[in-house]
DNA sequence: AAGTCGGTTGCACAAACGTGCAAAGGAATG
DNA sequence: CATTCCTTTGCACGTTTGTGCAACCGACTT
């Protein structure tokens, strides 16, 4: 894909355009004469830097200004937030591509050599795995945390895309999970995780570094992947709701006081417990929309957070229904 | 100076604007509109970010690319080395411009809360002063290496100007040193290195974390600071050509092999002696300009640097006369 | 109220930049 | 050697960005 030779001497030359476009404010122009080529090649150049991971800029609020929103998420659930400034107008395609964009340099410097990470699968994490830095690291893994195949299609295309991106984008190994997202019977799925090569994995999984995810939300307005790709039937649908589910993490259900217990689906699913993910030092949930909140709610009640990264408004939200539910009348 | 509450409210608007900038790559347009304010107001907004280091943009080379130069200096001198690129035809006053833009970025990543940084004055440490990016610390001290008064002028103007902008930079406590550059008698410094106020300050020099200064060479092309400023009559000139001298750190002289036993000189200079220096743990040396290279050569055989930042001319220069002088005959 | 001064704003223009496109390599293949 | 296919180059154009300038704003003085 890449001849070696000449992506050095192009790598080089992307080097020092970077340092004298970015570290000493020269013009493309003048870069251009001091490297014996044209303006644009310049400006090509810059661009091949910047999406290699070459530059690295970053953007961080001094001391005396913290940010609002992120404090109160804070003080409120105890853990990390990273708010995107997103317009409130946007529509849910570009709040989910800007929060995408974000939260794709985020995990840039949150994983690095001799970790593993585990990943989800979803449009969340479709779209973060578009927009990923390339950072080289050795000895790093990225392991799939739950399955992808349904009765219609094996699914495993579309995840391991996805799975595939993080791998490269961290030169890391990556470990594909082949087994269906939901079983028909749990015994084969007791039987399968008895299977060693299912097992390892599931061990791996009990190692993480990160976790990263989204969050399914079942009957919200805007439907996630895992409940419009023919992954559950009518059936699946009316256990859910009666049991009173708000949402996802990596096809493991819960309910908005963060709860699980009782609910049937989960014992067919192949993602990873509740119990497993909490014993994940980082566990990186990525949200954007408002329509998520009941689901990110619970997400947060059941613990299975510690960094957040949210758009503005669904952050907004997020702290302004959580103050009026702690502090019913004033 | 600054209205504390217009600077917040100006600052957080120019962090989201950065943040859309660099993260999310929208244009300064649609910025303008989510901020209400015009374009050319964001274009400044994104200035005031970058200057007040809001926006921290660094290259850095992926391990498969290591540099050249600082590759051959490491292994030469078993320093650490930063080789701004330059083009070769650059005249000396561009080449220390651009070679002070990058020291100065590169100061902002050594120092931090709870450090003491020890500076020198000269040309160079005053371009580099012009450059400095705005870093908030707590607790940390700039402390003046040497006197700077002399005969004709006091010359504490230029230096504390030169230290107050590295003060201001960092909100460090700064420590002037108002002495001379050089006694007429060495007694009287020896009195006065006895006195309370000023041994407190020799003391502080011998805490310091860091070191930054520039080099002089008094017999090159470009004469420094020090040799044209009236520090120096036409006797001490005698004196320095006499005993070989080749440059000096921080007005303390030294040989092309890095000694400075009988330089008359340096009994009566201010500077730190070269052991003292020694005793820093990190020593950053800053050299623009090939008519330097005799100095930096003493330098570094005395032993003084241990981070160098220099450009690449003179790196290339310092390079091929080391090697050719270790292996005279090949 | 008129005046003055430092600082900010938007406009307008020029400079700098990104990118589609056609041409030019250059490697592999017939 | 011709052919094909893929990558890289510079040009030209439209877009995006920096900045001098005049107008404006608020605060403080006379």
């Amino acid at each position: 894909m890449e001849d070696p030779g000449t992506l050095t001497s192009r790598t080089r030359d992307a080097l020092t355009a970077a340092q004298l476009y970015y570290l000493q404010d020269l013009t493309m122009e003048a870069i251009a004469s001091e490297l014996h080529t044209s303006r644009s090649s310049v400006s090509r150049l810059l661009s091949h830097a910047r999406e290699t991971g070459l530059v690295d800029i970053r953007v961080h609020s001094p001391f005396d200004i913290p940010r609002q929103l992120e404090d109160d998420i804070a003080r409120l659930f105890g853990i990390v937030a990273h708010v995107v400034p997103v317009p409130d107008q946007t529509g849910d395609a570009d709040r989910l591509e800007r929060v995408a964009v974000s939260a794709a340099r985020i995990l840039g410097t949150f994983f690095d050599s001799n970790m593993s990470m585990g990943i989800a699968w979803g449009s969340t994490m479709s779209a973060i795995s578009r927009h990923l830095v390339p950072k080289a690291t050795q000895n790093s893994t990225i392991v799939q945390l739950n399955g992808a195949a349904n009765p219609r299609t094996t699914g495993i295309l579309y995840a391991s895309e996805i799975l595939e991106r993080y791998g490269s984008a961290y030169g890391a190994h990556v470990q594909q999970f082949p087994v269906p997202a939901f079983f028909d019977d749990p015994e084969t799925k007791a039987a399968l995780w008895r299977e060693r090569s299912i097992a390892r994995l599931v061990a791996m999984q009990r190692e993480l570094d990160i976790a990263v995810f989204g969050l399914g939300s079942p009957f919200a307005g805007v439907p996630s992947h895992v409940y419009i790709g023919g992954y559950l039937d009518a059936a699946d649908f009316a256990s859910l709701s009666e049991s009173g589910v708000v949402g996802d993490v990596a096809t493991v259900f819960y309910r908005e006081d963060g709860s699980e217990d009782g609910v049937a689906l989960n014992a067919r699913s192949s993602g990873p417990g509740i119990s497993v993910l909490r014993g994940i030092a980082r566990r990186v949930c990525v949200v954007a929309g408002i329509s998520k909140i009941p689901s990110l709610k619970g997400a947060l009640a059941a613990g299975v957070v510690t960094d957040l990264i949210v758009d503005s408004a669904t952050a907004r939200r997020l702290v302004d229904e959580t103050l009026a539910e702690r502090a019913p009348a004033s």
